[in-house]
This record gives C-alpha cells, structure tokens and sequence, in this order.
DNA sequence: GGCCAAATGCTTGATTCTGCTCGAAAATCA
DNA sequence: TGATTTTCGAGCAGAATCAAGCATTTGGCC
C-alpha cells in the first residue's frame, strides 16, 4: 500500500473515530507500527493531525465532516451521472459548477470530452469549488471563472458576500448542482445555508439548471434549502432511482435522465 | 503503441481509478516501467497528474503536500526564503499571497508552523493563487479568503476585474509578493500586466509589504511593474545576493533578509 | 535506400521507504 | 517514591523506486 492511500485511509479512519492508536491503525492497514508512527508524524508536521502518546487525535475540536475526505461512495454511479451531466454541455457555453464529489467528477467528465480538446476557451467553467478550479486551470480548453469568497472550513467550497458581488457580474448557460437532498415539494437542498445561498444565485443567473444526484439523494431533506423543484430543468440520476419517483419529478415538469 | 495512445489510455486508467502505479501500468499497456516513468513525469510536468513515489494519483486528490514538490529549480533557496518569510507573520494576522511557486513556498512553511496549529482561524490567508488556496483549504488553523477571477491559462493565478472587486473589499497585515525581478530604480515587476495589476492591489490593501526572492531576480527588470521600490518594506532573498547589491537596497530604506 | 531525430528498453548507482531492534523517556500502578 | 509497562526515537539492513546514461529500435524525411 502506497504512501497516499495510507494516509488517505489514516484521515478517514481519523475523521471517522476521533482518534487512532498507533498499533491499531498498523493492524488495520497491515504495516508495521514503526511505519505508522512516522506516517503519524509526518501528518502531525503538516498540521493535519495531532499526535498524542500512542496514537493521534484530529486537529482542533472539527469532529464533523467526514464527507470530504471519505473515499467517494457510489463512485461508478456519480461517474456515470457525470459522463451524461457533460454531454448536456455543448460547446463554446458557459457552465457553473458547484462543489460537491458528484460536480467533481462532471468537472473531469468534461476534461476528457474529446470534442472540447481543442479550440482556444472551448468551455467557461464558473465555480466556487477551489478543487475543480485547481484541476482544470492548467488545461487549454477552459476559461476558469472563480467566484472569490471564504473556503468553508475544511472544505473546498467558497461562500459569503465576497462571492455574491462576483456571481452577480456574470450570467452562464447551464448551472450543474450538486445536492445533499433533492425533492419535489422540497426542493433542492444543501449541508449549509451559506452554501446555498451561494448555489441558488449561480441558478438565478443561469439559463437552464441540472441537479446531478445519485438514487439515494431523491426524496430526501436537508437543512438548507438551495431552490425549488420548479427552477429545475434536468435532473441526472442513477438508474437505481425508483419508477415512482421519477414519475414524480417528471410531473412536476423535469426532464429526468436516469444512466 | 504511440505515446499519445499510451498517454491517452494512462489518463482513462487514471480518471477511472483515482490512481495508477507504474509496474500496473506498465503490464497493462505491455511497455517497461522506465516509458511509464517518462510518461508520468511528462504528464506531471503538464499539470495533467501528480506523481507519487511508484505511481501517480488524479490531479487534486493528493494528500502529498508539500514532499513531492521538489523538482523546482533553486528549491533549497526557495524553501530557506520561504521558511525566513513565514517567520515574519505573526499569528491572528492577515497575509496576501500572490502566486508563484516562492509564495507556495512560503504557503507550505505557514502550513508547518508549529505556533499556528491551535486556536480557532491563527492566521488568515488571502490569495488570488489556486494552488495556494487549495492547498491551505483543509487545514483548520487558516481561513482562506480567495479574490476571485479569471484563471491566467495555464496557471493558477486568479486575475481580471472581478478580482479588483473583491481586493477593494477588505484589508490585510501583509502582502507576500513572489516576483520575476526587483531592481531599486525599476522596482518589482511580474510577468502579465493584469497579474502586475492584482499584486499591486494587494500592495495597496497592505500595511507592510514583503519581496520574496531569491537572488537572480535581483536587479533585473521584466514588462509589468507592481510598484516602486519604496513601496517595499522588506526583501527576503539567500545568501547569493552580492552585498552591493544589497546595500543599495538598504540604502532605500527596504530592510533586506538574506537566508 | 540512407540519414537523422525521437522514442523505447535496459543497466547502474543513488535515494527513499519499510520493518526490525535497542536504549531512553514517559506513563501507569503499587 | 519506585518498579513495571508502554511508547518513542534513532539507527540499521533489505527491498523498492528513481534518475541518468547508453544502446537499440522506430519512424519520418530527403
């Protein structure tokens, strides 16, 4: 096991309990406790943990979020789900991403779309995500628009006034969502209000919008809501999606693909 | 097999799996591991990738921060003026950093700083740079605040109007200012106008300006001017730095660091 | 066909990583 | 306080990986 996925699993696992022990954690990977211990340290000198006497705790009093980090669940599903959210996209349009592992996986859906490779910005990509702006920066084919704004802690995402006064100079084509909850009487929905906020004003400035969401989002609720079912247009899902359900949403007059 | 083909596949491989390890790729495409290596590191090069020790990882998911990177020319300089940089920072205070890889250099030194590590934000980072945001995201001890904008292809510099926007919004403590040459007569200077343009925004919004750079920058000139020498209150460089010229630094009253 | 440049494969010396051992320091318990 | 146990840190050896150089092959071009 490499180095990387080492850690990776150390922080899941990490963020998952509270804390590790050393000879715990070099059961459970299968390397030596030595190996551990200077994983341990490593991590620690880059203040991504702290180490206790036997073992290591996680860095500050951030319990929550596990979701970032967790090794992303459904992950055929939401790549599937991405390749069709690309596909909507025609080139030379300007589309907003927002963050979230599914909008991630759209954003690498779209670089490796053979018939953006070439031509000078073939796409504009608006987003508040700093890691989807991190991977497509370098690449060619994209204008890279970021909104500005303060980094959630312990995420990627940027939200607050800062961002609003961006959002509101620019329009795009499409908006891609990526939700927690999606509902027809709920509508869609975010973890956290300043997140929403953020998501709702990249729909009202778009012109078409697409909630991309695995099965098991639908139906669901969450705490922040983003924007009703009514400003949809496409819902992408996995075809695991109940036929009930999707009626549902079709009734309500969005165009549901299931992949 | 080409090598567009062999790189062509190596990046579906590496998209559908998250990672990919050299021999793994090298039985797989039926090549030696050495191409596989060549391949990886030209990819790399391309920002199409991130190496690690025996394989590669999807650009933006690795957890190998600040070990990988030490390919950059006058890496030891940069990491000396980096580390000297960060010492200047006080905890709670607000630093800019623009792009460049000295001031992701100077990032990375901020990340391992032990007396950061606890208390809620130690230290907030304003930037116009995605490699630095991203990097520093995750850690509790920071909070990021991003300007916005549009990348510069192929970089990670956020520039343009919407940038400005955001600067005009809030103040900092300390602007880091990476640059590609600083004279006493010409002052600093980047490479873009519009880049130039952001960091002397972030100059302005300052209340003490740090040069980081390391000698061969040092009384030269480039095409964007950032501002006048006098407007610089310290200069970071190493040791290579001929005392002449530092002299004449000091002469206009900018305190000079050499490391 | 002959030539040149690029790409590939192989070898070698150096670096890095991992697991193990041993003495020292710290924590626990009596 | 003192004894015991656990953990730590450093050093070492073996294995894996890397980077660089060199020979061979491939493919294009005249």
């Amino acid at each position: 096991m490499s180095r990387d996925a080492r850690w990776k699993s150390l922080l899941e696992l990490l963020v998952e309990r509270g804390r590790l022990e050393v000879e715990e954690a070099a059961a459970e990977l299968g390397v030596s406790a030595a190996t551990i211990r200077r994983d341990f340290d490593q991590l620690a000198e880059q203040q991504m943990l702290v180490r206790t006497r036997g073992g290591a705790v996680v860095h500050g009093v951030s319990y929550e979020l596990p979701l970032r980090y967790k090794t992303a669940r459904r992950a055929s599903e939401k790549q599937r789900i991405a390749k069709a959210v690309a596909d909507l996209v025609a080139p030379g349009e300007a589309v907003g991403l927002t963050g979230g592992t599914t909008t991630t996986e759209v954003a690498r859906a779209l670089a490796v779309r053979g018939d953006l490779a070439s031509g000078s910005p073939a796409l504009t990509v608006v987003t508040n995500a700093l890691n989807i702006a991190n991977e497509l920066a370098v690449r060619p084919q994209f204008k890279i628009v970021v909104t500005g704004g303060v980094a959630r802690p312990q995420s990627y995402e940027l939200i607050g006034p800062l961002a609003d006064g961006v959002l509101g100079q620019i329009t795009i084509d499409v908006a891609v969502l990526g939700v927690v909850a999606f509902d027809v009487t709920h509508g869609a929905a975010a973890n956290d209000e300043a997140e929403a906020a953020i998501n709702r004003l990249l729909c009202e400035r778009a012109a078409r919008v697409v909630v991309a969401a695995d099965s098991s989002k639908l139906g669901g609720r969450a705490f922040a809501r983003i924007c009703p079912a009514e400003s949809v247009d496409t819902l992408v899902t996995d075809s695991a999606a109940g036929k009930e359900t999707v009626r549902r949403f079709e009734e309500a007059g969005i165009r549901v693909l299931t992949v």
